[in-house]
DNA sequence: TGTATATTCCAACATTTAATGGATTGAAGG
DNA sequence: CCTTCAATCCATTAAATGTTGGAATATACA
C-alpha cells in the first residue's frame, strides 16, 4: 500500500511537467507565437522581446515536455507545436484565466473593447457576412503567419504596411481586424489607425488558435 | 511602444498564475479530489496523504487564483471548484500529458489495461448496455462522492466495503468499475478483487470529471 | 579546409517555491 | 467564559527556477 502512494505521486508528477510549461509568462508567449506557425529561435526571441539564449532555454523546456518538435531548415532550426492539442490547451488556459481573474479582465478591457468597439456577435454570422463580402476580414499579422493559417475569407495586410496600403480597403464596409489572439496588440493598433482614417473598424479578439485552425505544418 | 511590451507581459503573467496552479503534483491531486465533490481541508489532506498545513497552503494557491471557493459548514471549511471549467481544464491537461509523455503512458499501463483487460469501446455503447442492464456500472469511491455526482446507472459500493458486499453483484454479467479517474487506484484494485472472486470485471479509467458530470454543488 | 552563423550547453547568481514547525485566529460547544 | 478543534498565518530552510554571460557545437558557405 505504500507503493501505491509512490506510483500515484509519479503519475501526478508527470502531469505537472505539462503544467510547469504553462506556468511561465515567457513560455506562454512563445506558445502563442508557435500557434501562428513554425518559427526559428531567432524570430521567436525577437517577437517575444527576449534574448536568443533565454528563448532557447525556454524552448528546451517545451521540448523536454514533448510539446514542440524541431526541424533543421538550412541554417536555422524551426520549432513547431507537436500537436494541435497543445494550441487547444493554450486557448483553454487563457480562456479560463479570463473567466476567473478579474485583474486580467480589466487589463484586457483597457486594450480593446472600448465602449465604441462593437464585438461581432458570433462566428457564424461573421463568416456569413464575410462570405457575402459585406465585411472585410483583415489579418494584420506578418505575411508568413497568414500563409501558415488564416481565418476563412481573410485578407492579409501586415500592420506595418497598413498605412501605405489603406487604399486597398473599402470605406463603405466594416473592416474586422484580427491578429494573434487576445494578448496581441496588433489588431488593436490597426483598428485605431483605421478609425482615425475614417474607416468603420472592429476588433476581433480571437486568432487562428482560438478558431481551431492551427496549421500543424507550414508549406 | 515600450508600454505595449509592459502591458503584454502583464497579460501573460496573469495567465501564468493559472498555469502555476497546475504545475505542482500535490495541487493536481487536490484538484482531482475536488472534482469528486466539495471536501473539507482535513479530508483533502488525508486523501492526498499530506499534512493539513501543507494542504492548506496549496489550497491557498488555488484560492488566490480564484479556482476554488470556500464555505464554512459548522466547524469545517469546505472547498469546492469555483467552476465546472476548472475540472474541464484538469481533464484536458492530463489528457494532453497522456498523449505526449511516453513515461506517463508506460506508468499507466502498469496500473490497468493489462493484456486481459478489455476496455469498453465507447461511451454510447457502454451506456446503452448499462441502461438495458447487460452490464453493471460500479462506483467504488466513498459514498459521499457518489452522492455528489456519479455516472448514469452506476451503483455505489465503496472499495473498502466491496469484499463484504460481493453478494450484491451478479456473476452472469460484466462489472464495469470506475473511480476518481485514471490516476486513482481504487477501480484497479476493485477489478483485481472481482476477478479473483470469479467475476468478469472491466476497468473503466474515466471518472465523473472526464465524463463532464462534475457537480457544482453537493446537496 | 577555414570561417561565419545559429543554436545549444555549462556555470553562476538572484529569486521563487515547497515543505515544516510554532504561534494565532475564529467559531463551536460545554 | 473558557476550552477545543479546524484552519490559517508566519518564519525558516532546502530545493527548484529564471536569467545572464561565456564557451562549445554544428551546420552552411566560401
Amino acid at each position: 500500500m505504500k507503493g501505491a502512494r509512490k506510483t500515484k505521486d509519479l503519475l501526478y508528477e508527470q502531469v505537472a511537467r505539462i503544467g510547469k510549461v504553462f506556468s511561465s509568462p515567457k513560455r506562454l508567449e512563445l506558445i502563442e507565437l508557435l500557434c501562428q506557425g513554425e518559427k526559428t529561435v531567432e524570430i521567436l526571441a525577437r517577437e517575444a522581446a527576449i534574448s536568443v539564449k533565454l528563448a532557447s532555454a525556454h524552448l528546451r523546456e517545451l521540448r523536454t515536455a514533448h510539446l514542440v518538435a524541431t526541424e533543421r531548415q538550412g541554417k536555422n532550426i524551426c520549432y513547431r507545436l507537436a500537436d494541435k492539442s497543445v494550441a487547444e490547451l493554450w486557448v483553454q488556459i487563457h480562456t479560463l484565466a479570463e473567466e476567473r481573474l478579474i485583474e486580467l479582465q480589466m487589463a484586457l478591457q483597457k486594450i480593446a473593447a472600448r465602449p465604441d468597439d462593437l464585438v461581432p456577435s458570433d462566428r457564424a454570422s461573421l463568416m456569413k457576412a464575410a462570405r457575402k463580402g459585406e465585411v472585410v476580414v483583415l489579418d494584420v499579422r506578418p505575411t508568413e503567419e497568414y500563409l501558415a493559417a488564416h481565418l476563412p475569407f481573410a485578407r492579409s495586410i501586415p500592420l506595418n504596411e497598413l498605412r501605405q496600403r489603406l487604399a486597398e480597403l473599402p470605406k463603405d464596409r466594416s473592416i474586422v481586424a484580427y491578429c494573434r489572439g487576445p494578448y496581441c496588440l496588433m489588431a488593436a493598433d490597426a483598428v485605431e489607425l483605421l478609425k482615425r482614417e475614417g474607416y468603420e473598424a472592429i476588433h476581433l479578439r480571437d486568432g487562428v488558435a482560438e478558431w481551431g485552425l492551427v496549421a500543424s505544418r507550414q508549406e
